[in-house]
DNA sequence: TAGTCATTTCATTTTTTATTGAAGAGCTTG
DNA sequence: CAAGCTCTTCAATAAAAAATGAAATGACTA
């Protein structure tokens, strides 16, 4: 299959290859934390950025939506990984990374893993009682595998607050 | 909206509830270091069971195709969270949990995070050429954020050494 | 306060990812 | 060595996630 590349789209309006780079680098460091590539395509052009970018500077550089710039401007702003500036005399928004590296980092933590290791500790006194209606052998089992789970878990979470401790530096 | 319950599908050919448990909880956790859900639902299966599992035991539990549990164990083997023992007189493979839990993490650590890290320094040492060759005021922000993100990644990388001996117990 | 511009929201569409199951490869055994 | 199981693979399908853009909202200013 051979398509003729006749008019073709001119997609990017020039982002440079330094700017190519730094989106790709941030696309795969977020998704590796659950955010979106759009997420990643934002903060990647505002890392290497010397100014201060509005949300149309954005979608235009980028070639994304309205609607995926305003939502992944909301989802870095929430976890502070970027901070709107004040221009004189212009009414948008500007925006520009915060290089605090660190704090996406503990936002993850904080989130995400820290809640979903709770939630499984919960799980896990839920699945206790239930093991203890068993029948012996197979109660057994059961017990034993569940504590082993729950040191694991509490080893895990044990471990949260000296990472914090680490990234945040 | 309401739908009539009429003839309810019987989908999982009963699973206990702490199966059920079990089966959510590895759900969650695996997702987190980016495994699909057949394969959290295989291993909290297993995690749960006293007795080795054939390959269609676990089709039929589950209620998922061949295919489905044919790679979802296939994963499961490749990161060592199941092993498969010989029943006597049985052609079949039959599968056990693996209760070593810090295998997925360090895994994940190993497979998934070490090599995106030693990607992202690469890239920072190309993003440095290219910012050598631009405009003296672009050129040192560009050279300032690069050198605050090669210092944060090269903190995140010493760390892993420590947190595989940590997980590792 | 009416008009304009910037931003958000969300139903729809597109893209990506996961699941299904039929075809077939590989073993085992009668 | 043929017939029957078991398991893997992969093209097709289904499900989930992300992106789009039109309409609604909000906010400034003239």
């Amino acid at each position: 299959m051979q398509v003729a590349p006749a008019t073709l789209e001119i997609k990017d309006e020039s982002l440079s290859a330094l700017e190519v780079e730094s989106i790709e680098l941030f696309i795969g460091f977020f998704k590796l934390i659950g955010l979106q590539k759009s997420v990643g395509e934002i903060y990647g052009l505002l890392f290497v950025s010397s100014r201060a970018l509005a949300m149309d500077d954005i979608m235009t550089r980028l070639g994304i939506s309205l609607g995926a710039a305003s939502q992944g401007l909301k989802v870095l702003r929430s976890v502070g990984a970027v901070k709107s500036v004040y221009m004189p005399g212009d009414r948008r928004d500007h925006y520009v990374a915060d290089l605090e590296l660190s704090k996406f980092a503990t936002a993850f933590i904080q989130e995400e893993l820290k809640p979903r290791l709770d939630r499984a500790l919960e799980r896990i006194g839920t699945m206790e009682s239930l093991a203890s209606g068993m029948a012996p052998e197979e109660r057994s089992t059961a017990d034993e595998r569940l504590e082993r789970l729950k040191h694991w878990l509490e080893r895990g979470e044990s471990m949260l607050p000296w990472l914090l401790k680490f990234l945040v530096k």
